[in-house]
DNA sequence: GCCAACGTTGGC
DNA sequence: GCCAACGTTGGC
């Protein structure tokens, strides 16, 4: 029992990936790459929420390019975990910060993604409104293999 | 608690 | 600019 407690925390405190979209208009990756670090915050969505408050310090998130761009271009690793999003008035969302870690070789195109096999699954792709999702370890692996 | 109306996101 | 997906709101 003792085992099995500390199997489901060592589930738990395993390092995770995930996706966040940003719009390059309003930030970019080179954005973040300038900033050093950024708040990010502003999502009003609850299943984005819950995946912002599963992040810990550490886990690698890719960098995707909405309306423009539509493609992966750069990882990034939270270095902040959830706390209160001072944007939202009521209270009820979370925020994390985020450090780039590096622009990819080659961004992996929403295109090319789709027409990946092994990315139909992905989080992203069936849910395309969300601003912030889960990556699979082995759809991460695809990823930056594409990115190479 | 249901469901229609409405708003927002995001790809095309 | 349109439309699909989907979340939220508000009347009942």
């Amino acid at each position: 029992m003792a085992a099995d407690r500390r199997r489901k925390e060592m589930k738990v405190m395993a390092a995770s990936h995930w996706l966040v979209k940003s719009e390059p208009n309003s930030y970019s990756y080179a954005d973040l790459e300038r900033d050093g670090r950024t708040v990010w915050d502003g999502v009003r969505n609850n299943a984005a929420a819950l995946h912002l408050k599963a992040m810990k310090e550490g886990d690698e998130v890719l960098f995707y390019h909405s309306q423009e761009g539509l493609a992966v271009v750069g990882v990034a690793r939270v270095v902040r975990t959830a706390f209160p999003d001072a944007t939202d008035p009521a209270g009820r969302f979370v925020a994390v910060e985020l450090a780039p870690i590096r622009a990819l070789a080659k961004p992996v195109t929403l295109a090319a993604m789709k027409a990946e096999p092994a990315l139909a699954g992905m989080a992203m792709l069936r849910q395309s409104r969300l601003s912030v999702s889960p990556v699979s370890d082995a759809e991460w692996d695809v990823i930056l293999k594409m990115a190479a």
